[in-house]
RNA sequence: GGCCUGUUGGUGAAAUGGUUAACACAUCGCCCUCUCAAGGCGACAUUCAUGGGUUCAAAUCCCAUACAGGUCACCA
């Protein structure tokens, strides 16, 4: 019997060869220096920001070498896939604006020449490579039980030996096709395992585009490379899969740096280029005294939906994760204000090598900095349709009063040093909510009344002062020619020379009447609000004000 | 336990052998101001996990130790 007849029995069924897998997948023609790479996930749940981190900063080298990202699902642990999974990856990660150049659209369908895209429909290729390393005696099948590797655990484990299939422990590696034969004649279930042609004693240099040269021992492990339901595992596919889509830059998160020598050798062993990984710290998230990674399972509020609720922009995740990956990239950003973020070029070589802390305030801070650059008429359009989905009654209030919310939310926003005030979405009714007479009218905001209140002052405002035709400098001189009236100092510097002489100063007299108007003590520029209010709510604001 | 990676302020971090260790967030002051949000200015690491060594000179190079993380599946 052949070797080719051989590995026929082996794995029966396969439609095409190695080789004629690798001119079905044409090498790609890209200009110089164009990265191709991918976003590989199981679809085994939600997205979280681990996720979009990656995908985010695999989608900008892509896009910045004019290269190809594409997606790819992992979904050959068919234990752990979950209905719908690819579904509520491709939208979550397309709510980012995170594109795909090719790869899986859904559960069925793919987009590309190098699909299909979805492992579970790659069998026969993974199939067509495993029957060639049997084909040159690199694989075999393994019959162990699962009773035999556990024995053989315990045994290393009493040795203190490392713990693995190699050397003496990988008991069917010089198994006779005979042999072999006979036991899959009796019905006896195997698996295809690699093996390996490393020395643990040996040292093989690997070259990791963010962290540089790494040094491991060489892999003797004989892995498994076809599970017993003929589909592969995670390393064997990551050969096959990224040779065959001809991606050139492995961008994965460095949980897979110490399986780093297996893929390695597996690429060495087929004579095929090695792909440039590049090694990505994960996002870590300190819980009481420890750091650990952020977990999918343990940290729910991580999920992106978490900041879609939140109302958080999107446009602002990215800027953090940028700033986060390459850290010169938030200088870069401040220097360049009138370019979009999109434009900055990240490098491998910035990429920080220790995993960061997800920091929330700062993602805020970013949040807050990114709205306060946006146009009234997109902060309008884009709280609206937040609201649509989350706030149905603060809908109604901004499509009713379209024109006039546009106005609010353009208080102190097209000037030099635009407000700073609104750090997402949801906190938008919060802060503006007063000026709808709907939401200030059942307004329980609680402001503690002061001495110095005085409805005198407002009454006599209102009728005797107020002109909605003044401009902003005439406003003012005239509340601070009222102010001696009724016991103000016109001036702060007057009022703070000689306080025990007044009941406060101007500034005191425009807390009564922003009081009165919003009920709270802080708010954005009072004459904008007293303007956009209108005389006539301004004044049945000042009536209904008890005091 | 083996292997691998990492360790600069509360947080993210810069600095790739050479003056007082950038910058940003947070915090705290002061200024400006009709209140806020901002903005301006200033404070905040005698020190870069620890201990040795190399050097005229080290956060930066070397060694050891400690700590943290990852990984050792027919999961990815």
């Amino acid at each position: 019997m052949t070797k080719k007849e051989y590995a026929d029995i082996l794995l029966p069924g396969v439609k095409h060869t190695k080789e004629e897998y690798e001119t079905i997948y044409k090498e790609r023609n890209l200009p110089e220096g164009a990265i191709v790479t991918r976003f590989a996930p199981s679809p085994t749940g939600f997205v979280h920001m681990g996720h979009l981190f990656t995908s985010f900063v695999a989608n900008r080298f892509a896009r910045q070498t004019n290269g190809i990202c594409l997606l790819r699902i992992e979904d050959t642990d068919t234990k752990r896939t979950v209905e719908n999974g690819v579904k509520q990856i491709i939208k979550d990660v397309n709510d980012y604006g995170i594109k795909f150049d090719e790869g899986a659209i859904s559960e069925t369908e793919n987009d590309g020449e190098y699909g299909p895209y979805i492992q579970s429909e790659r069998k026969d290729q993974y199939q067509a490579f495993a029957k060639h390393l049997i084909e040159h005696d690199l694989a075999y099948p393994c019959f162990m039980t699962e009773e035999e590797s556990e024995e053989i655990r315990k045994i290393q484990e009493s040795k203190k030996e490392r713990l693995g299939i190699y050397g003496k422990y990988a008991k069917y590696r010089d198994i006779t096709m005979e042999n072999a034969i006979e036991r899959i004649n009796n019905g006896e279930k195997y698996i295809i395992r690699f093996k390996s042609p490393g020395n643990f004693e040996n040292k093989v240099i690997a070259e990791d585009a963010v962290r540089g040269e790494l040094e491991f021992p060489e892999n003797d492990q004989d892995i498994v490379i076809i599970k017993q339901d003929g589909l592969p595992t995670y390393h064997f596919a990551h050969l096959v899969d990224d040779h065959l889509m001809r991606v050139t830059h492995i961008i994965r998160t460095d949980e897979w740096l110490s399986s780093l020598p297996i893929h390695i050798q597996l690429f060495d062993t087929f004579g095929f280029k090695r792909p440039i990984y590049a090694h990505l710290s994960p996002l870590t998230k300190k819980e009481g005294n420890t750091v650990r990674k952020l977990s999918k399972r343990k940290d729910p509020e991580l999920a992106v939906s978490y900041y879609h609720e939140e109302g958080i922009p999107t446009e602002a995740v990215k800027i953090y994760i940028l700033t986060i990956i390459n850290s010169n990239f938030e200088e870069w950003f401040d220097s360049n204000k009138d370019k979009d973020f999109l434009d900055f070029e990240l490098s491998f070589d910035k990429v920080s090598t220790s995993g960061s802390l997800f920091d929330l305030e700062k993602l805020k801070n970013i949040s807050k900095n990114y709205l306060s650059t946006i146009s009234a008429k997109e902060l309008y359009e884009r709280t609206l349709s937040y609201s649509q989905e989350f706030d149905n009654e603060f809908y109604d209030l901004l499509t009713k009063y379209k024109d006039y919310s546009i106005n609010v939310l353009n208080i102190e926003r097209e000037v030099e040093r635009p407000r700073k005030d609104i750090e997402s979405f949801s906190s938008v009714k919060k802060e503006i909510g007063y000026m709808y007479d709907e939401l200030f009218e059942k307004d329980e905001t609680q402001f503690e009344y002061k001495d110095f209140y005085d409805k005198d002052l407002l009454t006599y405002y209102i009728d005797n002062v107020y002109d909605e035709s003044d401009d902003k400098n005439t406003w003012f001189n005239k509340i601070k020619e009222m102010c001696p009236k009724f016991g103000f100092a016109s001036e702060t510097k007057e009022y703070k020379k000689n306080p025990d002489n007044f009941k406060g100063s101007v500034a005191q007299a425009c807390e009564i009447i922003r009081v009165a108007v919003t009920h709270r003590t802080m708010t954005p520029d009072l004459y904008e609000i007293l303007k956009l209010l209108g005389k006539d709510r301004i004044k049945s604001r000042i009536e209904k004000f008890n005091i």
